[in-house]
RNA sequence: GGCGCAUUCGUCUAGCGGCCCAGGACGCCGCCCUCUCAAGGCGGAGAUCAGGGGUUCGAAUCCCCUAUGCGCUACCA
């Protein structure tokens, strides 16, 4: 087994996380507690216009639904601390001080309008966009013009102009980029705060960070980020460039695609060992035929060496699909109706009153477990059980195989027998109903079909006698003398 | 445009030179079970392993080229 590993999770507060950065998250808080590591969580907010409010809330929120606890980071402290990148700022500054004094940065004074203008003409060249490097070679006149033209200048990093950068990706292999297709990146910005690439590799190398696992559309600018542990003289840390999750259309997964956002599938009934499980599968795999994972499972055998580097379409179907499965395989009786309750507490017609009946909530809970896929079907799945007067029409009610006088019949007996009968049991039920359909000359189809829409008002619900014991006696007499009523009165 | 990365059933994937005329899962179709709906069981269709060249006795697996897709190319992360 590999050793401790420190690793983290570095988002920036910009919106709800979706499925793509909790996978990874996901994948960091793994190898953590794999290696028996840490896991920490640091706050990239080093960009003040792209800030949202409340979106750390929903991030942490995010974490903590799924229990990807942090040993280090917001809330919790740590001895590598701050944890939020605008707090570091005088870190950030020391640091592009010393690069200065060693030459090897720059401040740069163009405006944002001649950078504009300059792009503009290289995309009209068909040339690559790249910083010309202007004030690379300014002379020392030349930059006491522009500080006293008070312009807050941004600080760049002077990218060798030969040469080439290479380095090792643990998905990727060996990687190898030209300097002169880099060009000399932003290391300060004119507010004084530091781009991703300042703050990241001093940040990891602060806090120690041994591997770096992140999405693929960061491997572009990993050579940059070579070049600065170069100059800083710190020892890189193991990269790991996470495929990416996309979209039905093969684009990186973004809020262009509906519903990507975690807390969405949350509020949507999904559970979070689901969506551990199903986020875990994509981009990774264990062997050709294991795919459900307990998370302490996921955690024993979590392995870089078996991350995928083909980004991966998320498959609605099958997380519905093992959604269900969880709910029927994996969950106790009890345990689904803790996790169905606030559904139906929410969902439920208010005329149902509160609080609901445990016992009976978990009588139809079992009827439930084979036929729910989201927790948020739980209302409209079970509103028949607590609903007294049930609406449906009479059509209905009689089906293909009756006429009114008939049913009417059968009902009325039905009625009889079962005020009589004491055992009210599934068994019980059925040994008698069966019996009555022989007697009646009934195919057992059409009759338990005509009783099916009396105690549920519905044609397809859970099975008949399960139903009528989950119902009792009293509300089951209840409910056939409104269906019978309802054939006599029109 | 430049640079980088990738390419196995519709989708997620297994496969790291012979066990593969390619295995599993979702979805789809059929059958069974059955009081409806589910669940479950069984079976099926579905991938000339992007295409073309090599290397090798032998390639999905190694090498080269092409195509396509994606990512990056900001004083965003």
């Amino acid at each position: 087994m590999p050793g401790p590993a420190r690793v983290r999770y570095a988002p920036s507060p910009t919106g709800e996380p979706h499925v793509g950065n909790i996978r990874t998250a996901l994948f960091n808080w793994l190898y953590a507690r794999h290696t028996g590591g840490q896991f920490i969580l640091r706050i990239e907010d080093t960009d003040q216009n792209r800030i949202v409010p409340g979106a750390l809330d929903s991030i942490l929120e995010s974490l903590r639904w799924l229990g990807l606890d942090w040993d280090e980071g917001p809330e919790v402290g740590g001895p590598y601390g701050p944890y939020f990148q605008s707090q570091r700022l005088h870190i950030y500054r020391e640091i592009a001080d010393r690069l200065l004094s060693q030459d090897s940065v720059y401040s740069c004074y163009c405006s944002p309008e001649r950078l504009d203008e300059m792009r503009k003409e290289q995309q009209r060249r068909k040339e690559p966009p790249k910083y010309d490097g202007q004030c690379r070679y300014l002379s020392e006149a030349e930059k006491k013009r522009g500080v006293g033209d008070g312009v807050n200048p941004v600080v760049r990093f002077k990218t060798p102009l030969e040469g080439h950068t290479s380095f090792y990706d643990l998905i990727r292999g060996e990687i190898t980029v030209a300097n002169s297709t880099l060009d000399d990146f932003v290391l300060l910005k004119s507010d004084g705060f530091p781009t991703y690439h300042l703050a990241n590799v001093i940040d990891d190398h602060l806090m120690e960070i041994t591997h770096i696992m992140r999405a693929d559309e960061w491997l572009a600018s990993t050579p940059r980020h070579m070049l600065l542990y170069r100059a800083l003289g710190f020892e890189p840390p193991v990269m790991v460039h996470l495929p990416l999750i996309l979209g039905p259309d093969r684009a990186k997964l973004s809020k262009r695609h509906g519903a990507t956002s975690l807390v969405e599938y949350k509020e949507n009934g999904f559970l979070p060992e689901v969506m551990i499980n199903f986020l875990a599968l994509l981009g990774w795999s264990f062997d050709e035929k294991t795919e459900i994972f307990s998370v302490d499972e996921l955690i024993e055998h979590f392995a870089l060496e078996r991350i995928g580097k083909t980004g991966a379409i998320f498959n609605h179907e099958k997380l519905l699909w093992m959604n269900g499965l969880y709910m029927r395989e994996r969950l106790t009786v009890h345990d689904l109706m803790g996790r169905v309750l606030p559904f139906l507490e929410q969902g439920l017609p208010p005329e149902v009153p509160r609080p609901f009946d445990g016992a009976y909530v978990e009588d139809i809970m079992a009827l439930l477990q084979d036929r729910i896929k989201l927790l948020s079907e739980g209302p409209e799945l079970t509103e028949f059980f607590f609903m007294d007067d049930l609406e449906y029409e009479t059509p209905t009610l009689l089906g293909k195989d009756f006429d009114r006088e008939r049913a009417e019949g059968i009902l009325s007996l039905v009625q009889a027998r079962l005020s009589d009968i004491e055992d009210f049991s599934t068994e019980a039920l059925e040994g008698m109903t069966r019996r009555m359909a022989e007697e009646l000359g009934l195919k057992t189809g059409s009759f338990f079909g005509l009783l099916r829409v009396a105690f549920t008002g519905r044609t397809a619900a859970p099975p008949l006698f399960e139903t009528m014991e989950a119902l009792g006696k009293e509300r089951c007499l209840y409910r056939i003398e409104r269906s019978i009523r309802k054939l006599h009165d029109g």
